[in-house]
DNA sequence: ACGTTGTGATTAAACGATTTATCATGGGGG
DNA sequence: CCCCCATGATAAATCGTTTAATCACAACGT
């Protein structure tokens, strides 16, 4: 009886060809001395074993990477599809392989996808970081020359500084509440609250500071409020929150940072009897497939999805390329939909 | 100046704590003889150089693997999204790592993923393969050990008989395309056209059976069209079909494999300036977000798709367990909506 | 006093590839 | 005739880990 197969090995190769390991490697590689005729015989000989070298005795000998962690903040937002399609896109223009994590909003998940992931030897990591810098702090000087990529999130000086190639790419949060809070008052809106997470969960506290600018500089009552970013929570909130300004004769308008936020608010407004677009407004972000089909349609600041993607798997593969200080912001655009109600003044 | 930082290697513990590599390796692992004073001192050095074994090396020595691989046909279907969401959990809770490549709905890139794979030492693979077995049937002998678990797909009987521990999980298509035909039976239909993949493409070809021997049990006059399934090209092909079956003063039901197809056959209703749920019908598959938003609501077969992911990573850690000739196949139901209409005879 | 047993530790070989150093051989030039 | 060099091939070290084989040493029984 035959010993049982098992994966073609160099030697395997080296055997069948009448030579040493070594010739095999230097031939299969085309980097050292080897005789044509040698070549092709070991070429050959490759070939039929469909030979392929095992990935991680290369890697351990070379040093050289090729996977790349991906640590994501959850699994079901459509958001992360589009932005992970990018990235594979790129990756696998360039061979790379990705390795995909969800932190699920939790810390201690978060470091552990870290941990792992340096134990397995990544080229990099990107990742959408939970809260401000967090355990990434203390990850990165402790993987020297494994390059990272934040997404999704406010440049943390704490982070860049922590000693590695830390780069933050994602939405120009300046341009987002801009564009959030202009067209609000464009249609009249004298006040805006902005819908963010927990402190402690909150990664893009920047979208917050530039509100607080904006409402000043255009003389707009700015209030912020942190809430649990699931359905349930912001709807109740939502709800508490339309109920009370209407009770004031006041009308709420909401930006919230997802348009799966956006629904909720949605849902809070017909719980109410009430509708969006009319007797409250919201702004979304993110453009979801279903923002457009919502009635009314959902008001929403959008990004290229797949760019970004392809800009996190750009900086992964070359870190540092023609980035500035505080990281690659991605333009955005404003998609005018019906959720914004017109409010005469 | 001290030598450039580098990831602790198991040496560095052994010498922190005065012993040799064996003993260390032995001592984290809990495996061997080691007196408890050392074990002690050789776990504090680890915790306080923060060592983590190489999981390569570890690997490469012990033969095990942690990584499992998924080629999925597309990254841009929310269907995958969830899938491996669910897998994510699963694969989460056992310690394992998912890598995720695309195909792209390419037999060449299908098989250089799987190519790639193997190479990578991966635990097992699940594929939402391409086409009838297509480059699957070579792959599995070549990697002698390594389960595989097709998912969305008819079981292929070339496949499981090709040597490895093949599975194949999916929607149980019989019931599926019963649920669609009784529904369009219930509301009057005396003919239905299944919408499937171009042959060498079509991966479900079991559906198209049952479709065929429902039609006959039910007395409805089946047609099956081939259409490569993007927008564009169902879209067409529907608008053709749903204008001739009118000009005969028929009535179009279509029968789509996804939701996405579905949205298809509303724009191309509405180019023709007619609704769906009245002049033509639709049922679609997934019961993707968007479907409840249409308008009117597609009607469509749906499926647990996190309970799908779940089995995957089951069998993908634990091959063959509990699992007949045929695999795995899934409950359906129905999402009764409004996108076929009710036709008096 | 001496072989036996047992404990705790070390040495060394392996995993599969890459790569450096070494070696054999034959031809050409002095 | 001898030396040197180019060519093509090989042996051996290495990456970081696990593990089988071995070893040192003390305690113990007879």
């Amino acid at each position: 009886m035959p010993p049982p197969p098992r994966r073609a090995t160099l030697r395997d190769v080296a055997a069948r060809a009448g030579v040493s390991a070594a010739q095999a490697s230097l031939a299969l590689n085309g980097r050292g001395r080897v005789a044509p005729a040698t070549a092709e015989r070991i070429r050959r000989a490759a070939a039929e074993l469909d030979y392929q070298a095992d990935s991680r005795a290369r890697q351990l000998r070379t040093g050289q990477r090729s996977a790349y962690g991906v640590v994501i903040r959850n699994m079901r937002n459509p958001f992360f599809l589009d932005v992970l399609s990018g990235m594979e896109v790129r990756a696998h223009r360039e061979g790379a392989l990705l390795l995909i994590l969800s932190s699920d909003y939790d810390a201690d998940r978060e470091a552990a996808a870290l941990r792992r992931l340096g134990a397995e030897g990544v080229g990099g990591v990107a990742i959408a970081p939970i809260g401000r810098a967090g355990r990434l702090t203390e990850w990165i000087p402790r993987h020297p020359g494994i390059p990272v990529v934040a997404f999704n999130c406010t440049p943390d000086p704490a982070l860049t500084g922590a000693g590695g190639t830390v780069t933050t790419v994602g939405p120009d949060d300046g341009a987002a509440v801009s564009l959030a809070l202009g067209h609000l008052r464009e249609r009249g809106h004298r006040a805006a609250t902005l819908v963010t997470a927990p402190l402690e969960l909150a990664a893009d506290w920047g979208r917050e500071e530039e509100f607080h600018r904006r409402c000043a500089e255009w003389g707009l009552r700015g209030t912020v409020v942190r809430c649990p970013l699931d359905h349930a929570s912001v709807a109740r909130m939502a709800a508490e929150r339309i109920g009370r300004a209407r009770g004031g004769g006041g009308h709420e308008a909401l930006v919230v940072n997802s348009d799966h936020l956006g629904t909720a608010v949605y849902d809070a407004a017909r719980s109410l009897g009430l509708r969006v677009g009319r007797d409250a407004s919201v702004v979304g972000h993110d453009d979801l497939p279903t923002s457009a089909l919502l009635d009314p349609g959902l008001t929403t600041v959008a990004l290229d999805r797949a760019l970004l993607g392809d800009h996190v798997m750009r900086l992964l593969l070359s870190p540092g390329e023609g980035t500035g200080a505080d990281g690659v912001r991605l333009p955005v655009h404003l998609v005018e939909r019906d959720s914004v109600a017109v409010l005469d003044t």
